[in-house]
DNA sequence: AAGCTCCCCAACCGCCATGGA
DNA sequence: GTCCATGGCGGTTGGGGAGCT
Protein backbone atom coordinates (compact mmCIF):
# COMPACT_ATOMS: atom_id res chain seq x y z
CA UNK A 1 0.00 0.00 0.00
CA UNK A 2 0.98 3.46 -0.31
CA UNK A 3 1.34 6.25 -2.91
CA UNK A 4 3.75 4.97 -6.27
CA UNK A 5 7.77 5.43 -6.19
CA UNK A 6 7.41 8.41 -8.03
CA UNK A 7 5.19 10.28 -5.43
CA UNK A 8 6.87 9.04 -2.54
CA UNK A 9 10.04 10.69 -2.73
CA UNK A 10 8.49 13.99 -2.72
CA UNK A 11 5.21 15.86 -0.80
CA UNK A 12 2.94 15.92 -3.98
CA UNK A 13 -0.75 17.32 -4.26
CA UNK A 14 -3.13 14.69 -4.38
CA UNK A 15 -6.84 15.97 -5.43
CA UNK A 16 -9.07 17.38 -7.42
CA UNK A 17 -6.76 19.69 -9.79
CA UNK A 18 -7.22 23.78 -9.82
CA UNK A 19 -7.34 25.65 -12.51
CA UNK A 20 -3.90 26.79 -11.99
CA UNK A 21 -2.32 23.68 -12.11
CA UNK A 22 -4.65 22.93 -15.26
CA UNK A 23 -3.09 25.84 -17.08
CA UNK A 24 0.49 24.93 -15.82
CA UNK A 25 -0.02 21.07 -17.08
CA UNK A 26 -1.49 22.57 -20.18
CA UNK A 27 0.77 25.38 -21.15
CA UNK A 28 3.61 22.86 -20.89
CA UNK A 29 2.13 20.19 -23.18
CA UNK A 30 1.26 22.46 -25.60
CA UNK A 31 4.50 23.95 -25.58
CA UNK A 32 6.83 21.12 -25.74
CA UNK A 33 4.48 18.17 -25.91
CA UNK A 34 3.94 14.83 -24.53
CA UNK A 35 7.69 13.32 -23.60
CA UNK A 36 8.52 11.37 -20.30
CA UNK A 37 6.09 12.17 -17.43
CA UNK A 38 8.17 11.81 -15.00
CA UNK A 39 9.62 14.46 -15.67
CA UNK A 40 6.78 16.97 -16.82
CA UNK A 41 5.39 18.38 -13.06
CA UNK A 42 9.28 19.54 -12.41
CA UNK A 43 9.59 21.36 -15.38
CA UNK A 44 6.35 22.58 -15.50
CA UNK A 45 6.23 23.81 -11.60
CA UNK A 46 4.04 21.10 -10.04
CA UNK A 47 4.02 19.21 -7.19
CA UNK A 48 2.13 16.00 -9.02
CA UNK A 49 3.50 12.94 -9.91
CA UNK A 50 4.04 12.18 -13.42
CA UNK A 51 1.42 9.49 -13.04
CA UNK A 52 -1.00 12.59 -12.23
CA UNK A 53 -0.27 14.65 -14.76
CA UNK A 54 -0.13 12.38 -17.64
CA UNK A 55 -4.18 11.12 -16.53
CA UNK A 56 -5.28 14.54 -16.02
CA UNK A 57 -3.81 15.41 -19.48
CA UNK A 58 -5.56 12.18 -20.83
CA UNK A 59 -8.59 12.31 -19.31
CA UNK A 60 -9.11 15.77 -19.25
CA UNK A 61 -7.03 18.83 -20.95
CA UNK A 62 -6.27 16.74 -24.11
CA UNK A 63 -7.94 18.88 -26.90
CA UNK A 64 -8.96 15.74 -29.23
CA UNK A 65 -10.72 15.31 -26.29
CA UNK A 66 -15.04 14.68 -26.97
CA UNK A 67 -17.44 16.46 -24.28
CA UNK A 68 -20.83 15.93 -23.21
CA UNK A 69 -23.17 13.22 -23.45
CA UNK A 70 -22.88 9.85 -25.20
CA UNK A 71 -24.78 9.86 -28.48
CA UNK A 72 -26.98 6.57 -29.19
CA UNK A 73 -24.59 5.38 -31.95
CA UNK A 74 -21.92 5.87 -29.32
CA UNK A 75 -23.89 4.21 -26.44
CA UNK A 76 -24.64 1.13 -28.45
CA UNK A 77 -21.06 0.67 -30.32
CA UNK A 78 -19.74 0.45 -25.78
CA UNK A 79 -22.61 -2.56 -25.15
CA UNK A 80 -21.53 -3.89 -28.31
CA UNK A 81 -17.70 -3.75 -28.01
CA UNK A 82 -18.31 -4.83 -23.84
CA UNK A 83 -20.10 -7.67 -25.00
CA UNK A 84 -17.22 -8.92 -27.18
CA UNK A 85 -14.74 -7.12 -25.12
CA UNK A 86 -15.77 -7.32 -21.46
CA UNK A 87 -14.41 -4.62 -19.50
CA UNK A 88 -11.13 -4.01 -21.69
CA UNK A 89 -11.98 -0.41 -21.39
CA UNK A 90 -9.15 0.69 -23.21
CA UNK A 91 -9.97 -1.25 -26.36
CA UNK A 92 -13.39 -0.06 -26.15
CA UNK A 93 -12.33 3.63 -25.91
CA UNK A 94 -10.25 3.07 -28.90
CA UNK A 95 -12.74 2.59 -31.15
CA UNK A 96 -14.96 5.67 -29.20
CA UNK A 97 -12.45 8.71 -30.86
CA UNK A 98 -12.36 11.43 -28.22
CA UNK A 99 -13.70 9.38 -25.44
CA UNK A 100 -10.95 7.87 -22.64
CA UNK A 101 -10.92 4.80 -20.77
CA UNK A 102 -12.16 6.02 -17.70
CA UNK A 103 -15.07 8.41 -19.11
CA UNK A 104 -16.57 4.69 -21.01
CA UNK A 105 -16.16 3.10 -17.46
CA UNK A 106 -17.66 5.64 -15.69
CA UNK A 107 -20.39 5.87 -18.26
CA UNK A 108 -20.66 2.51 -18.06
CA UNK A 109 -20.90 1.86 -14.67
CA UNK A 110 -23.11 4.53 -13.62
CA UNK A 111 -25.57 4.29 -16.57
CA UNK A 112 -25.53 1.20 -19.25
CA UNK A 113 -24.87 -1.40 -16.47
CA UNK A 114 -28.30 -0.24 -14.78
CA UNK A 115 -30.16 0.15 -18.18
CA UNK A 116 -29.22 -3.32 -19.73
CA UNK A 117 -30.75 -4.48 -16.22
CA UNK A 118 -33.73 -2.78 -16.68
CA UNK A 119 -34.46 -4.58 -20.01
CA UNK A 120 -33.72 -7.27 -18.23
CA UNK A 121 -30.18 -8.35 -19.45
CA UNK A 122 -27.15 -9.34 -17.46
CA UNK A 123 -24.38 -6.37 -18.10
CA UNK A 124 -22.21 -9.12 -16.96
CA UNK A 125 -22.89 -11.64 -19.90
CA UNK A 126 -25.04 -9.81 -22.51
CA UNK A 127 -27.57 -12.64 -22.20
CA UNK A 128 -31.35 -12.49 -21.08
CA UNK A 129 -31.34 -12.42 -17.05
CA UNK A 130 -33.63 -15.71 -16.68
CA UNK A 131 -30.70 -17.44 -19.08
CA UNK A 132 -27.91 -16.31 -16.43
CA UNK A 133 -30.51 -18.08 -14.14
CA UNK A 134 -30.66 -21.16 -15.59
CA UNK A 135 -26.83 -21.47 -16.32
CA UNK A 136 -26.30 -20.86 -12.45
CA UNK A 137 -28.40 -23.54 -11.79
CA UNK A 138 -27.19 -25.52 -13.71
CA UNK A 139 -24.16 -24.99 -12.56
CA UNK A 140 -25.41 -25.74 -9.23
CA UNK A 141 -26.92 -28.84 -9.50
CA UNK A 142 -23.28 -29.90 -11.68
CA UNK A 143 -22.04 -29.50 -7.80
CA UNK A 144 -24.18 -31.03 -5.87
CA UNK A 145 -23.77 -33.90 -8.01
CA UNK A 146 -20.45 -33.69 -6.98
CA UNK A 147 -19.10 -34.37 -10.49
CA UNK A 148 -16.62 -33.24 -11.92
CA UNK A 149 -17.59 -29.80 -12.89
CA UNK A 150 -18.87 -29.85 -16.76
CA UNK A 151 -18.84 -26.36 -18.77
CA UNK A 152 -20.77 -28.03 -21.33
CA UNK A 153 -23.93 -26.34 -20.26
CA UNK A 154 -21.88 -22.59 -20.87
CA UNK A 155 -20.30 -23.63 -24.29
CA UNK A 156 -23.19 -23.04 -26.11
CA UNK A 157 -23.96 -19.92 -24.48
CA UNK A 158 -20.49 -18.28 -24.53
CA UNK A 159 -20.70 -19.22 -28.20
CA UNK A 160 -24.17 -17.75 -28.92
CA UNK A 161 -22.24 -14.52 -27.15
CA UNK A 162 -19.35 -14.35 -29.62
CA UNK A 163 -21.34 -15.15 -32.57
CA UNK A 164 -21.06 -12.28 -33.79
CA UNK A 165 -17.74 -10.86 -32.95
CA UNK A 166 -16.19 -8.57 -35.01
CA UNK A 167 -13.24 -9.94 -37.30
CA UNK A 168 -11.13 -7.48 -36.27
CA UNK A 169 -10.72 -9.14 -32.82
CA UNK A 170 -10.04 -12.24 -34.27
CA UNK A 171 -6.26 -10.64 -34.50
CA UNK A 172 -6.45 -9.75 -31.02
CA UNK A 173 -4.14 -12.48 -29.32
CA UNK A 174 -6.83 -12.75 -26.35
CA UNK A 175 -8.88 -14.49 -28.85
CA UNK A 176 -6.29 -17.32 -30.38
CA UNK A 177 -6.53 -20.87 -29.57
CA UNK A 178 -9.06 -22.82 -28.42
CA UNK A 179 -12.19 -24.51 -30.60
CA UNK A 180 -14.52 -21.92 -29.10
CA UNK A 181 -12.47 -19.37 -30.68
CA UNK A 182 -12.53 -21.19 -34.22
CA UNK A 183 -16.16 -21.84 -34.23
CA UNK A 184 -16.61 -18.04 -33.71
CA UNK A 185 -14.93 -17.01 -36.41
CA UNK A 186 -16.66 -19.29 -38.97
CA UNK A 187 -19.85 -18.22 -37.41
CA UNK A 188 -18.87 -14.48 -38.08
CA UNK A 189 -17.57 -15.45 -41.43
CA UNK A 190 -20.41 -16.96 -42.57
CA UNK A 191 -22.49 -14.08 -40.99
CA UNK A 192 -20.75 -12.04 -43.36
CA UNK A 193 -19.71 -9.35 -40.19
CA UNK A 194 -16.12 -8.70 -42.12
CA UNK A 195 -15.44 -5.37 -40.78
CA UNK A 196 -11.97 -3.73 -39.88
CA UNK A 197 -11.49 -1.12 -37.70
CA UNK A 198 -11.34 2.68 -39.61
CA UNK A 199 -10.07 4.30 -36.84
CA UNK A 200 -6.72 3.74 -35.99
CA UNK A 201 -5.14 2.49 -39.02
CA UNK A 202 -4.33 5.18 -40.81
CA UNK A 203 -2.21 4.95 -42.80
CA UNK A 204 -3.48 1.63 -44.39
CA UNK A 205 -7.32 1.28 -43.47
CA UNK A 206 -9.45 -0.47 -45.18
CA UNK A 207 -13.13 -1.22 -44.67
CA UNK A 208 -15.62 -2.74 -46.71
CA UNK A 209 -18.05 -0.79 -49.04
CA UNK A 210 -21.12 -0.42 -47.58
CA UNK A 211 -19.97 -1.58 -43.84
CA UNK A 212 -19.44 0.37 -40.89
CA UNK A 213 -19.32 0.18 -37.56
CA UNK A 214 -22.23 1.77 -36.70
CA UNK A 215 -24.82 -0.07 -38.85
CA UNK A 216 -22.79 -3.36 -37.88
CA UNK A 217 -23.41 -2.44 -34.54
CA UNK A 218 -27.18 -1.75 -35.04
CA UNK A 219 -27.54 -5.05 -36.04
CA UNK A 220 -25.55 -6.43 -33.48
CA UNK A 221 -27.55 -4.86 -30.65
CA UNK A 222 -31.61 -5.09 -32.07
CA UNK A 223 -31.63 -7.72 -29.56
CA UNK A 224 -30.97 -4.77 -26.76
CA UNK A 225 -33.82 -2.85 -28.36
CA UNK A 226 -37.51 -2.81 -27.20
CA UNK A 227 -39.22 -2.34 -29.86
CA UNK A 228 -35.91 -3.18 -32.16
CA UNK A 229 -34.60 -0.31 -33.06
CA UNK A 230 -33.89 0.52 -37.00
CA UNK A 231 -30.89 1.86 -37.53
CA UNK A 232 -30.51 4.43 -40.82
CA UNK A 233 -27.29 4.28 -42.57
CA UNK A 234 -27.87 8.03 -43.63
CA UNK A 235 -29.04 8.83 -40.44
CA UNK A 236 -26.15 9.35 -38.59
CA UNK A 237 -26.24 11.50 -35.18
CA UNK A 238 -22.40 12.03 -34.98
CA UNK A 239 -21.32 15.39 -36.44
CA UNK A 240 -19.35 15.04 -39.20
CA UNK A 241 -17.49 18.05 -38.21
CA UNK A 242 -14.69 16.71 -36.29
CA UNK A 243 -14.72 18.69 -33.57
CA UNK A 244 -11.13 20.21 -31.39
CA UNK A 245 -11.42 22.33 -28.41
CA UNK A 246 -10.54 26.14 -29.22
CA UNK A 247 -7.27 24.98 -27.16
CA UNK A 248 -4.03 25.37 -29.47
CA UNK A 249 -2.49 21.95 -30.76
CA UNK A 250 1.12 21.14 -30.22
CA UNK A 251 3.83 23.00 -32.16
CA UNK A 252 6.74 21.87 -30.70
CA UNK A 253 9.04 18.92 -30.84
CA UNK A 254 11.41 20.05 -28.39
CA UNK A 255 11.11 19.12 -25.30
CA UNK A 256 13.52 19.43 -22.28
CA UNK A 257 12.97 16.14 -20.79
CA UNK A 258 13.05 14.66 -23.89
CA UNK A 259 11.80 14.65 -27.57
CA UNK A 260 8.44 13.34 -28.97
CA UNK A 261 9.17 10.49 -31.46
CA UNK A 262 7.19 10.74 -34.65
CA UNK A 263 5.23 6.90 -33.93
CA UNK A 264 4.00 8.83 -30.26
CA UNK A 265 2.59 11.82 -32.94
CA UNK A 266 1.72 10.20 -35.56
CA UNK A 267 -0.38 7.68 -33.35
CA UNK A 268 -1.83 10.66 -31.70
CA UNK A 269 -2.31 12.17 -35.87
CA UNK A 270 -3.45 8.85 -37.22
CA UNK A 271 -6.08 8.86 -34.64
CA UNK A 272 -7.27 12.56 -35.48
CA UNK A 273 -7.48 11.74 -39.09
CA UNK A 274 -8.89 8.40 -38.91
CA UNK A 275 -11.84 9.21 -36.96
CA UNK A 276 -12.11 12.34 -39.23
CA UNK A 277 -12.01 10.33 -42.66
CA UNK A 278 -15.07 7.54 -40.41
CA UNK A 279 -17.59 10.30 -40.12
CA UNK A 280 -16.76 11.70 -43.94
CA UNK A 281 -16.50 8.39 -45.24
CA UNK A 282 -20.07 7.21 -43.47
CA UNK A 283 -21.43 10.09 -45.27
CA UNK A 284 -19.61 9.35 -48.57
CA UNK A 285 -20.70 5.76 -48.34
CA UNK A 286 -24.10 5.99 -48.04
CA UNK A 287 -24.53 8.23 -51.33
CA UNK A 288 -21.80 6.89 -53.24
CA UNK A 289 -20.22 3.84 -53.44
CA UNK A 290 -18.67 4.22 -56.45
CA UNK A 291 -14.63 4.61 -56.82
CA UNK A 292 -14.21 7.08 -58.87
CA UNK A 293 -12.16 9.91 -58.36
CA UNK A 294 -13.96 12.87 -59.19
CA UNK A 295 -17.15 13.31 -57.13
CA UNK A 296 -15.81 12.57 -53.82
CA UNK A 297 -14.39 15.84 -52.96
CA UNK A 298 -14.82 16.08 -48.66
CA UNK A 299 -14.51 20.19 -48.71
CA UNK A 300 -10.38 20.00 -46.93
CA UNK A 301 -8.66 22.85 -48.71
CA UNK A 302 -4.77 22.06 -49.06
CA UNK A 303 -3.06 24.97 -48.15
CA UNK A 304 -0.31 25.63 -50.90
CA UNK A 305 0.91 27.42 -53.88
CA UNK A 306 -0.66 24.95 -56.28
CA UNK A 307 -3.72 26.46 -57.67
CA UNK A 308 -7.65 24.83 -57.01
CA UNK A 309 -6.13 21.88 -54.37
CA UNK A 310 -8.31 19.42 -52.61
CA UNK A 311 -7.78 16.66 -50.53
CA UNK A 312 -10.17 14.15 -51.25
CA UNK A 313 -10.77 10.19 -50.61
CA UNK A 314 -12.46 7.58 -52.36
CA UNK A 315 -13.89 4.25 -51.85
CA UNK A 316 -12.83 1.04 -54.44
CA UNK A 317 -11.88 -2.42 -53.75
CA UNK A 318 -12.23 -2.49 -50.08
CA UNK A 319 -9.72 0.35 -49.39
CA UNK A 320 -10.23 3.87 -48.57
CA UNK A 321 -7.73 6.24 -50.46
CA UNK A 322 -6.64 9.52 -49.97
CA UNK A 323 -6.22 11.64 -52.86
CA UNK A 324 -4.88 14.65 -53.66
CA UNK A 325 -6.26 17.34 -56.35
CA UNK A 326 -4.65 20.08 -57.86
CA UNK A 327 -4.12 21.89 -60.52
CA UNK A 328 -1.01 23.06 -62.49
CA UNK A 329 -0.61 25.29 -65.40
CA UNK A 330 -4.30 24.70 -65.68
CA UNK A 331 -4.10 21.14 -66.30
CA UNK A 332 -5.89 18.89 -63.18
CA UNK A 333 -3.83 16.11 -62.04
CA UNK A 334 -4.30 13.54 -58.77
CA UNK A 335 -2.35 12.10 -56.77
CA UNK A 336 -2.98 9.18 -54.09
CA UNK A 337 -1.72 10.42 -50.44
CA UNK A 338 0.44 8.07 -48.94
CA UNK A 339 3.03 8.71 -45.79
CA UNK A 340 6.71 7.42 -46.89
CA UNK A 341 7.22 4.67 -44.97
CA UNK A 342 6.97 5.18 -40.84
CA UNK A 343 6.04 8.38 -40.02
CA UNK A 344 9.31 10.52 -39.52
CA UNK A 345 9.51 13.71 -37.77
CA UNK A 346 10.59 16.08 -40.91
CA UNK A 347 7.58 14.53 -42.51
CA UNK A 348 4.76 15.12 -40.10
CA UNK A 349 4.53 18.23 -38.07
CA UNK A 350 1.71 20.40 -36.70
CA UNK A 351 1.00 23.63 -37.64
CA UNK A 352 -0.27 26.85 -35.92
CA UNK A 353 -4.07 27.28 -35.39
CA UNK A 354 -5.72 30.14 -36.10
CA UNK A 355 -9.25 30.72 -35.70
CA UNK A 356 -9.96 29.50 -39.24
CA UNK A 357 -8.89 26.15 -39.16
CA UNK A 358 -7.98 23.41 -38.14
CA UNK A 359 -4.39 21.94 -38.95
CA UNK A 360 -4.23 18.21 -39.19
CA UNK A 361 -0.45 18.05 -39.78
CA UNK A 362 1.29 17.44 -43.60
CA UNK A 363 1.61 15.26 -45.64
CA UNK A 364 4.19 14.30 -48.96
CA UNK A 365 3.46 13.11 -51.94
CA UNK A 366 4.96 9.26 -52.59
CA UNK A 367 4.36 9.53 -56.31
CA UNK A 368 5.28 13.14 -57.53
CA UNK A 369 4.37 14.11 -60.90
CA UNK A 370 7.54 14.81 -63.15
CA UNK A 371 6.39 18.87 -63.31
CA UNK A 372 5.69 19.02 -59.71
CA UNK A 373 7.92 18.98 -57.07
CA UNK A 374 6.03 17.93 -53.74
CA UNK A 375 5.86 20.59 -51.17
CA UNK A 376 4.81 19.38 -47.49
CA UNK A 377 1.14 20.30 -48.15
CA UNK A 378 -0.76 21.23 -45.13
CA UNK A 379 -3.97 19.55 -44.17
CA UNK A 380 -6.42 21.95 -42.42
CA UNK A 381 -10.33 21.92 -41.94
CA UNK A 382 -12.37 24.95 -42.44
CA UNK A 383 -14.15 26.33 -39.90
C1' DA B 1 -32.80 25.67 6.21
C1' DA B 2 -30.64 21.61 7.75
C1' DG B 3 -29.57 16.99 7.54
C1' DC B 4 -29.38 12.90 5.12
C1' DT B 5 -28.82 9.74 1.18
C1' DC B 6 -27.66 8.72 -3.38
C1' DC B 7 -24.68 8.53 -7.07
C1' DC B 8 -21.68 10.53 -10.60
C1' DC B 9 -17.13 10.91 -11.99
C1' DA B 10 -12.33 12.61 -11.32
C1' DA B 11 -8.59 10.79 -9.39
C1' DC B 12 -6.11 7.36 -7.02
C1' DC B 13 -4.28 2.65 -6.28
C1' DG B 14 -2.11 -1.57 -7.29
C1' DC B 15 -0.75 -4.59 -10.69
C1' DC B 16 1.48 -5.77 -14.87
C1' DA B 17 4.27 -5.21 -19.18
C1' DT B 18 8.08 -3.25 -21.24
C1' DG B 19 12.56 -1.45 -22.00
C1' DG B 20 17.02 0.00 -20.56
C1' DA B 21 21.03 -0.37 -17.51
C1' DG C 1 18.90 -12.82 -15.52
C1' DT C 2 17.87 -9.06 -12.33
C1' DC C 3 16.63 -4.59 -11.01
C1' DC C 4 14.48 -0.34 -11.69
C1' DA C 5 11.83 3.33 -13.90
C1' DT C 6 8.04 4.20 -16.51
C1' DG C 7 3.68 3.83 -18.79
C1' DG C 8 -0.77 1.63 -19.29
C1' DC C 9 -4.71 -0.52 -17.51
C1' DG C 10 -8.79 -1.83 -14.72
C1' DG C 11 -10.75 -1.63 -10.13
C1' DT C 12 -11.91 1.27 -6.51
C1' DT C 13 -12.59 5.34 -3.71
C1' DG C 14 -14.38 9.50 -1.95
C1' DG C 15 -15.58 14.48 -2.79
C1' DG C 16 -19.27 16.97 -3.81
C1' DG C 17 -23.53 18.09 -6.19
C1' DA C 18 -28.43 16.87 -6.56
C1' DG C 19 -32.46 15.35 -4.67
C1' DC C 20 -35.30 14.07 -0.92
C1' DT C 21 -37.23 14.34 3.79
Amino acid sequence: MGRHSCCVKQKLRKGLWSPEEDEKLFNYITRYGVGCWSSVPKLAGLQRCGKSCRLRWINYLRPDLKRGMFSQEEEDLIVSLHKVLGNRWAQIAAQLPGRTDNEIKNFWNSCLKKKLMKQGIDPATHQLISEVQLIKEEKCAENKSLEVPQLKGLIPAISSLRAHEPAFLMNDPYYEGGTLIEASRESADNNNYMIRPVFDSLPNFEFQSGLDLVSFNSNLLSNYHDPPRTMDQNHLEMSPHFEFSSMPSLTNFDHPGGTMSGSEFSNNFASRMSSLFFHEAKDQCSTNNSSSVGGNYTGFQMSSSVENAAFSWCSGENKLDCLFQYQVNGTSKCEELKPQGPWQEDQLHIGPVNSSSVDFGSFQLTSPSEDLTPPNFDIFQQM
